[in-house]
DNA sequence: TCCACATTTCTATATTTATAGAAATATGGA
DNA sequence: TCCATATTTCTATAAATATAGAAATGTGGA
């Protein structure tokens, strides 16, 4: 990962509504949840959801698939780690620092994850 | 660690010059670096500098304390663990994740990290 | 084909953030 | 006390971001 899409990712973090829905994504495990879903458990005007949730894909954050005629939203777990791996890189100079995370969840029954 | 404050920590380090001077700061370790090392490093001026540092700390994730007539950084380890804590929170449901990670450093020779 | 639904793209406006020079503040030494 | 250093606060300007209504797009059912 590097510097530029770090500093997308941080930056789709930022904000209130993107960090609730991203929260309620990696909540949501593997399958995800529609973007309407996601607007009105946020209580967001639907363009608004839809603003937020382009930038969480745009940095990777995110990925989306369609599902008839939702568009189902998924957290990126491979993504997350990597925006903390590089958050701790050479943490105290590389001495004693605990290995980054990563959650790799057990795929159940939600394999179509684009 | 509560919302308002994680929204500050990764506003702060949405943004290159400070993602680069945080990053410095975590690989100086606890002894930290003076202001000006940091802008002259970055090749920020100064009041940039100043300007960006006071969110860093605003955001809690460094630490000040003057130090003769510098004023010397250092990254809040315990504040950085804290986010990514946060950002792993409940992650897939809460099943098969990774404990939230942590950097603390031996304290060496620094003793008067303020 | 026509219509309802889910979501996105377009648009304009309001708000926040970054930038860096200049002036102000604090520290230590001559 | 006076001066140089290190940093911050003040200021104005430039740039990026958030907001939500309205219109456009894609999907599936009658």
């Amino acid at each position: 990962m590097q510097s530029d899409l770090v500093i997308r990712a941080l930056a789709a973090l930022a904000q209130v509504h993107r960090l609730a829905a991203f929260r309620l994504l990696v909540q949501a495990g593997p399958e995800g949840m529609p973007a309407g879903a996601l607007a009105q458990a946020l209580a967001v005007p639907a363009s608004s959801m839809s603003f937020h949730l382009a930038q969480l894909a745009n940095a990777g954050l995110v990925t989306q698939r369609r599902h008839s005629r939702s568009i189902v939203y998924s957290a990126d777990y491979a993504a997350m780690g990597g925006l903390m791996a590089y958050l701790m890189e050479n943490c105290c100079g590389g001495e004693a620092c605990v290995p980054a995370p990563s959650c790799t969840p057990q795929i159940s029954e939600a394999k179509d994850v684009a």
